[in-house]
DNA sequence: AATGAATGAGATTTCATTCAT
DNA sequence: CATGAATGAAATCTCATTCAT
């Protein structure tokens, strides 16, 4: 068997181990079996449960940025982009139950360097996220450009908004139905939010 | 030395331990030692891990639930109530950096008996969000009521972008002086959103 | 309360988990615990948990002992001395199970010490049976006396048939009305066999 | 080393210790340490401590078993095959102390499971018995057959007086010399005792 | 007479990891 | 390319035992 093959086994026993136990608990000789494979060609392949480790966040990290990279279309206006990425995110989630919660939940919890490699996946989520609120208050003729430090905020909150409601949509009956009425949802919420920041609405604790 | 002054101190002890390393990852040994006791004694008043772990996320989801309740005044209008809302739980997470970690990032992804416990706390302030955005709805005269599925999708949202903003704005300097800047954006950001919805101002993909 | 009755409840409940448990998974405070007393007056009043087994061993010891001998007539016939002994030791381990189970089942196989002091008692009582057998020869008229090593191992099989009469004929049903057939049973075994032996009858394998 | 060999290895030190130390009192340290191999190596193989045990205990019942019946000839007259099943008996519980010594002493005293297979064993020990019993009085033209309940009880007690001798004559010097005149001893005892059952002579407690 | 508080030592068990083949 | 055999290190948990009061 070609090596590609063994070690994509490998990667995706790891992650549904990884996903099911978490990091510490997960055991070497489960995702051997789970894969097919002797122990030693586990370790002869990917040296380490450290490297497993890294290599599964890496993979997913990648696979889901290219789910939502492909799922948006760089030439359409910045609400479009937004729902279609949006779209691209749940979808993928939701198909990938156990890369998401390696990624959300086990990376994150698991000592620095894992966090580090979750953090800058998370950063890119971010980014694009940073651009398409800085794009739409640009073209919706903001009056005044908005403080960096509150569309990073901003963008952290959609995100956080986002990787909420695929775990809560994922948990109910009906998944796949319901991935578009969950977009469509944050959609609603945050996309009027955004235009009202636009033009300058805002809330203020003295009005109450 | 009297038991609950022991009690507290290994329960201060194993959330910083759990926080720090994780469930899996933490030492009894490490959680003794920090806790200046002999590790028989944490099992002599604790029973075990699991049961430590349980009430390290037992008591730090009520003190969680109480800071947020504290700083609601229940009889002001719904917006002062969520802004007080956000800001007492910004305060706290900022304020009990281990006691979140251990809620947010733990305790969910180590088997279910935890996951359930803080998937009760996460549900009680879901509750309370639910609460305030049909109240919100109804004070402001809304044509017609949201349906039940968009304001539980709206409070899961709005609970997400919190805890991401909680971990965003921790990470970060000047954490003191955050707060209240880090609650403002949420506010801004979904306040004015559930004012639109609630005049029924909706994004729709056919507007693209 | 005096130390006398508090020493008994002790021994009582350490005869008890003794025999349940074994020696070495009995636990001081399960002993403490079912004798109602807490642990460092266990140890005040019985020092330690080996000085503690070792007063059990001997109290029940003494205890069959003397229900054996308080059964027999000094001044009656060496067969009836024989049945008398036989009734009185099945009534004793019949009545006291679990200071029967810790003489013939635990003291034995937990080491050196424990294991002298029941072979002390087990000798008693078959230098009883020594003698009974010896006088039963001699007043047979018994033509050349039996060797002495024969005495011995005559004396071990019929202590050995009666230890095995008891634990079986406690395991079964109606056992108060059993126990004077389970004594009758071995008498008729061993009595005719001794008679027989006596008069110089004996099975030979070059018979066969 | 090949696995059987390791085996094999393992439960013969295990035997050993277990013998000299009783179940709890053994340590898995001390067993794999007298079988020259590593701890884990033993959990690989022999799973728990439980488990090992009983692995010994199946391993020594079947021995002894296989050594009785294969000393018996089954087409020989009864008392001849009494006389060699005693004779295999002694002879196999000398040259196997430790076994004989788990066996007897250990097995009945740490827990259901254990007890009951060590019961099985008993059970099959007195079987056999109890068949020779029935031909014997059958063959000997028994005017009555003897009461089931009481060749059950002569079966129990022939038994344990073999037990008994085997205990008695282990501990004692020259136990190859002596294995003989043991077994000489209780047949002597025996079988004369059977003889007179079978002709009806019976010793009764009025007689005295 | 009696106990709540406390621990050193050691038990079973698991796991990531490496050779020799 | 592949693996059966093997282990050092460390985890959770228990227990007999002792003080200070």
């Amino acid at each position: 068997m070609p090596r590609e093959v063994r070690e994509r086994q490998m990667l995706d026993a790891a992650v549904a181990v990884f996903a099911r136990r978490g990091y510490r608990a997960a055991s070497m000789d489960e995702i051997a079996e789970l894969a097919g494979a002797s122990k030693p060609l586990v370790y002869l392949y990917l040296h380490s449960k450290e490297d497993l480790f890294s290599a599964c966040i890496r993979r997913e990290a990648e696979a889901l940025i290219a789910a939502v990279q492909a799922s948006v279309d760089p030439g359409a206006p910045a609400d479009r982009r937004l729902w279609n990425g949006l779209r691209g995110f749940f979808a993928h989630t939701a198909a990938h139950p156990d890369g998401w919660a390696v990624l959300h939940c086990q990376a994150r919890t698991h000592g620095e360097p894992f966090a580090l490699e979750v953090a800058a996946l998370r950063q890119r989520l971010v980014d694009v996220v940073t651009r398409l609120i800085t794009e739409t208050a640009e073209a919706g003729g903001c009056p005044e450009p908005l403080p960096e430090v509150e569309v990073a905020g901003l963008a952290h909150a959609l995100v956080g908004a986002a990787e909420s409601l695929a775990g809560w949509s994922n948990g109910r009956d009906g998944a796949a139905s319901c991935e578009r009425q969950t977009a469509e949802t944050l959609m609603n919420f945050a996309w009027t939010g955004l235009e009202n920041l636009r033009n300058g609405r805002r809330w203020a604790p003295a009005r109450a």
